[in-house]
DNA sequence: GAGCCGATATTCT
DNA sequence: GAATATCGGCTCC
């Protein structure tokens, strides 16, 4: 069981450290993949879900840190970001990309191919199985979805982050090396 | 390989 | 009514 104290504090300086951490699915089949790619989200971002104060989409972007934070992207993918603030804090890491280490064909089942299984926000949740129903989950307690604490990346590269047209120049996206695609 | 485009839930103006 | 923390399929070099 991760300490929860590991998680808790700002998102920029969180979120490199889930570098090398592994994400676990554990429902039709076991897969596991190991985080690469993450982007930081604070409450005092522009950018940040949770800027405005808590919505019914986003309120357990402002639980205790650990907790599964999903939504709908475009109307179309799945998200998953993991809590870092203490609670009432919106603040969260997005996860934008890992790589396989377990369950490779159940991941490929859920793609319905054998490349990009992962490197990409939606990508991974389709991978993972993760979905809106998912959202609330307790990653650091027992159950189908879990964060293990792994081995840091030998280094990783800083960037701004994707796809975002407010606070653009805030270099919040995290990069494992060799994983940029 | 680069660029356009459609799908569409939630929120904001 | 418009924008968005995306993706995959298509076109056209």
């Amino acid at each position: 069981m991760i300490d929860r104290a590991r998680l808790e504090g700002h998102a920029a300086e969180v979120a490199p450290s889930l570098l090398g951490w592994r994400l676990v699915s554990e429902r039709d089949g076991r897969a596991v993949v190991t985080i690469t790619e993450v982007e930081a989200y604070a409450p005092e971002d522009p950018a940040s879900h949770s800027h405005r104060g808590p919505t019914p989409r986003t309120r357990s972007m402002f639980g205790p840190p650990g907790i599964l934070y999903v939504y709908r992207s475009y109307g179309i993918h799945w998200c998953a970001n993991v809590t870092t603030g203490p609670t009432g804090v919106g603040s969260a890491v997005l996860l934008r990309g890992g790589v396989p280490v377990e369950g490779r064909e159940v991941m490929e089942r859920r793609r319905g191919r054998s490349d990009h299984l992962a490197d990409g926000p939606g990508k991974l949740c389709q991978a993972m199985g993760i979905e809106g129903a998912d959202d609330g989950t307790d990653l650091l307690a027992a159950g189908a979805l879990r964060l293990e604490a792994g081995p840091p990346p030998a280094g990783y590269i800083t960037t701004p982050r994707i796809g975002i047209s407010r606070a653009v120049d805030l270099p919040w996206r995290f990069v494992a090396d060799g994983h940029l695609s």
